[in-house]
RNA sequence: GCCCACGUAGCUCAGUAGGUAGAGCACAUCCUUGGUAAGGAUGAGGUCACCGGUUCAACCCCGGUCGUGGGCUCCA
C-alpha cells in the first residue's frame, strides 16, 4: 500500500513517490511548463504513457515535442484523432495501420468512396471537434481472445490480421467512441494534441506494402504543437515546391520530357546542355587524374552477352525487350559492366598490368514502371560516370579507399557536404564464397574506418553478387538522395571468366569493383537543381554573365565587350532587345544569372560597366579586364 | 503495374443545363531609347491529350488509350 519507488531524473537528483505515481503527477509537481509541454514518459529507456503508474525503482526523463520519442508520442496520438475523425464521417470506414512518419503520420484506410482533399476540412473539423472533447486516451491491455472478438465485434478487419500475427501484449487505445489496436503510448487526453494539424494529400498504399494486397488509402497529415511550427512546415513545404526540378527545368529552360518523345526519356535544352557538358568535362579530367582510362561502348549488344552475364535472368524485369537484327536478338543496354569486361578481355592481362581502371560516361536504358518515374530523378534512359576497376585481392584495400576518397572529393567540389553512408552486407542469396564475402567486406569496412566518416550497416542487404557502401548526400534543405554505389562483384569474374596471369605464371581471377560517382547524371542533375534553387554557381551557370545595354547606342561597346568575354571563356550573352533596362535586369534574376553587365552613356564614356550581381544588387563599375579576373576567380574557386 | 486525382494557347489558369472557347505572361509588328526587378498599342496563336460511343449537336456525358501528379513497390 504505502510502497515508496525512488526515481532517478536526468540530472542525477532521486525523488521518492508512492508507488503507482504516474508520469503525469510527478511533472505536474515539478515543472510546470514541462507539465505542459510533456508527450511521455521515458522508463527505463522505455517510452510511455504519462498517465501510466510507476510501481517499480526507476531511471526517468519526460519528452516534449523536440525529442524525436516526444514527437513520436505526438503524432501517433494525432494519427488516432485522425482515424476517429473518419470513422465519425464513414463508420463504414476499416482501419489499417496510422503511424508517426518523418515530418507527420499517416493513416491507412480501408474505404470504397475515394477519400478527396474536398474531403479534408469535414475531417480536419471533425478532428477539432474530438480535440474540444479532451477525451481521455486511455490504455487497455488484452488477451489475444479478447482482442480479437472485441475488433471483430466492431468489424475491424484488418486489426484482426494484426492481432493474429501479434506476439507481444496486445493492447488498445481508449478515446471515447473511438477504440483502436496499438502499442501505444499516447498522450493524456485528446485536448493535448490541440488545432495545428493539417491533412496533406491522399494516396493509394497497399496493405502492408505488399502488391498482391489491397489497395488502402493512405491519408497523409502532419500535426505541431503551436501554430507557428505548422506555419512553418507548411512554408517549408512550399519551399521545396519552389525548387522542384521540373518546375525549374522549364523555367530556365534547363530539359524537358515530352509525350510524343516517351515517358522517362529526356531531352537536354542548350543551357541544361551546357551544364551537362560542364559536369561531364570536370568528371572525365578528375577520373584521368584518379587513374582511369575512359572508354565508350555501344547501346546495344547481341542478347547473347546479356545472357552470359546473368542479366536476361536477375535483370530482366528491368530491360527493354530485345530488338531482331538479322535474325539475331540484340539487346539496349541497362548496364555497361558485359563491354567493360569485353574490352578487358581483348588482351592478355599481367598482375603488373593492375588495377586497370575503365571508365565510361555510358548511357543506359532501364525499363522502370510507368508510376515510379519522376521528373529527372527517376527515367528510363540515363548516363553513369560508371567504372570498372579489375584488380587483385591485395589491391582491394587501397582501391577501396581511392573510389571513397575520390567519390567524397567530386561530391564536395558540386557543394554537398553531408554524407550519409551505408555499408550493405552478405544477403541471403549470394554467389562467392563466405570467405571472399568476408574479405571484400572488411576491405570496405576498412576504407570507411580510415575515411574517418560515421556509417551504418545494413545487414544482409548487399546485392547476391557482392558487398557495397552507398553514399547519399543531403541537400540544402536536408533531404537525402542516393548518388553513389561502390560494389564488389564476385558474378561477373566468374561468368566471363576473367582472368590475368599472376607472378606465379598462373592464371588468376581478378576482383572487380563496380562504382558509379555521380550516378546518373540525369538524377545529379535534378539534384542539383534543387539544392541550388536553380541559382548554380559560376562554374556550373549555364549563362555566367548578360550584357545589358541600356539603348541601342550602346550596343556597339556592349558589342566589343561580349566578344571580348566570349574570347576569354567566359559563357556571356548579350540582351540587346528593344526593352527597358529594368525589364532586362528582372529577367536575368529570375533566370538566376550571376552578373548583369550594363552599359550605359557613362560607362561607354569612361570605358567602364557596371556591374550588378544577382540577389545583391549594383556593386558598382569595373574594368573589363577586373569583371574578368573576378568571374574567373570565381569559376575557379568552383563556388 | 496498381489506387486516386488531373490533362483547355509555349507557360500559369478561367470557362459552358452539352450549342465548335477566354485572361495574364511569353511571342510578332509598330511606337518608345528608357539608369538597376515588368513602358505603350496592335496582332498572331487552340482538332479543348488521343481514339471510339451516346446525341440533331460533345471541350463538357460514357468507355478505352496515352501522358502527368501524389503514393505503393523498386531503385541510379
Amino acid at each position: 500500500m504505502d510502497k515508496k519507488i525512488r526515481l532517478t531524473f536526468p540530472d542525477g537528483s532521486v525523488r521518492e513517490y508512492n508507488s503507482g505515481v504516474t508520469g503525469s503527477e510527478i511533472v505536474e509537481q515539478l515543472n510546470r511548463r514541462l507539465a505542459k509541454e510533456a508527450t511521455g514518459i521515458v522508463v527505463n529507456g522505455v517510452l510511455k504513457s504519462l498517465p501510466e503508474h510507476l510501481t517499480e525503482d526507476a531511471e526517468i526523463r519526460f519528452v516534449t515535442f523536440d525529442d524525436k520519442e516526444g514527437r513520436y508520442v505526438f503524432w501517433h496520438s494525432s494519427a488516432h484523432l485522425m482515424a476517429h475523425a473518419v470513422k465519425r464521417l464513414f463508420p463504414e470506414a476499416k482501419l489499417g495501420i496510422g503511424p508517426p512518419i518523418e515530418d507527420g503520420f499517416y493513416y491507412d484506410i480501408d474505404l470504397d468512396r475515394p477519400i478527396t482533399p474536398e474531403d479534408f476540412e469535414a475531417i480536419e473539423k471533425e478532428m477539432a471537434k474530438i480535440v474540444d472533447e479532451d477525451d481521455p486516451i486511455v490504455r487497455k491491455e488484452m488477451e489475444r481472445d479478447e482482442a480479437l472478438s472485441f475488433f471483430k465485434k466492431i468489424g475491424e478487419d484488418l486489426k484482426i490480421e494484426l492481432i493474429e500475427e501479434l506476439n507481444e501484449e496486445i493492447s488498445a487505445y481508449t478515446q471515447n467512441d473511438f477504440t483502436d489496436l496499438c502499442r501505444g503510448p499516447h498522450l493524456p487526453s485528446t485536448g493535448r494534441i490541440g488545432k495545428h494539424f493539417k491533412l496533406l494529400n491522399v494516396a493509394g498504399a497497399y496493405w502492408r506494402g505488399d502488391e498482391k494486397n489491397k489497395m488502402l488509402q493512405r491519408l497523409y497529415a502532419t500535426a505541431y504543437p503551436k501554430r507557428k511550427m505548422l506555419e512553418e512546415h507548411l512554408h517549408r513545404l512550399e519551399e521545396a515546391k519552389k525548387r522542384d526540378h521540373r518546375k525549374l527545368g522549364r523555367e530556365l529552360d534547363l530539359f524537358s520530357i515530352q509525350e510524343n518523345i516517351g515517358s522517362g526519356l529526356i531531352l537536354w535544352h542548350p543551357k541544361g546542355g551546357r551544364i551537362r557538358r560542364i559536369m561531364e568535362q570536370f568528371n572525365i579530367e578528375e577520373h584521368y587524374k584518379n587513374g582511369y582510362e575512359l572508354i565508350y561502348t555501344p547501346h546495344i549488344a547481341k542478347l547473347e552477352l546479356w545472357k552470359t552475364s546473368g542479366h536476361t535472368g536477375f535483370y530482366r524485369e528491368n530491360m527493354f525487350s530485345p530488338m531482331q537484327v538479322d535474325e539475331v536478338d540484340y539487346q539496349l543496354k541497362p548496364m555497361n559492366c558485359p563491354f567493360h569486361i569485353s574490352i578487358y578481355q581483348s588482351s592478355m592481362r599481367s598482375y603488373r598490368d593492375l588495377p586497370i581502371r575503365y571508365f565510361e560516361m555510358g548511357t543506359v536504358y532501364r525499363y522502370e514502371r510507368s508510376g515510379v518515374l519522376h521528373g529527372l530523378m527517376r527515367v528510363r534512359g540515363f548516363t553513369q560516370d560508371d567504372a570498372h576497376i579489375f584488380c587483385t585481392q591485395d589491391q582491394l584495400n587501397d582501391e577501396i579507399i581511392r573510389v571513397l576518397n575520390f567519390t567524397l572529393y567530386i561530391l564536395r567540389t558540386f557543394g554537398f557536404s553531408e554524407f550519409e553512408i551505408y555499408l550493405s552486407t552478405r544477403p541471403e542469396k549470394y554467389v562467392g564464397t563466405p570467405e571472399n564475402w568476408d574479405s571484400a567486406t572488411t576491405a570496405l569496412q576498412n576504407a570507411l574506418d580510415k575515411s574517418g566518416l560515421e556509417y551504418e550497416i545494413d545487414p544482409g542487404e548487399g546485392v547476391f553478387y557482392g558487398p557495397k557502401i552507398d553514399i547519399k548526400i543531403k541537400d540544402v534543405i536536408g533531404r537525402s538522395w542516393q548518388c553513389s554505389t561502390i560494389q564488389v562483384d564476385f558474378n561477373l569474374p566468374e561468368r566471363f571468366n576473367v582472368e590475368f596471369t599472376g607472378e606465379d605464371g598462373q592464371r588468376h581471377q581478378p576482383i572487380m569493383i563496380h562504382r558509379a560517382l555521380m550516378g546518373s547524371l540525369e538524377r545529379f542533375f535534378g539534384i542539383l537543381i534543387e539544392h541550388y534553387g536553380g541559382a548554380f554557381p559560376m562554374w556550373l551557370a549555364a549563362v555566367q554573365a548578360v550584357i545589358i545595354p541600356i539603348s541601342e547606342r550602346h550596343h556597339q561597346y556592349a558589342r566589343i565587350l561580349f566578344d571580348q568575354m566570349r574570347q576569354a571563356g567566359l559563357r556571356v550573352e548579350m540582351d540587346a532587345r528593344n526593352e527597358k533596362m529594368g525589364f532586362k535586369i528582372r529577367e536575368a534574376e529570375m533566370q538566376k544569372i550571376p552578373y548583369m553587365l550594363i552599359i550605359g552613356d557613362k560607362e561607354v564614356e569612361e570605358q567602364l560597366i557596371s556591374v550588378r550581381r544577382k540577389g545583391e544588387g549594383d556593386i558598382g563599375k569595373l574594368s573589363l579586364q577586373q569583371i574578368t579576373e573576378r568571374m574567373k576567380e570565381e569559376i575557379n574557386a568552383k563556388k
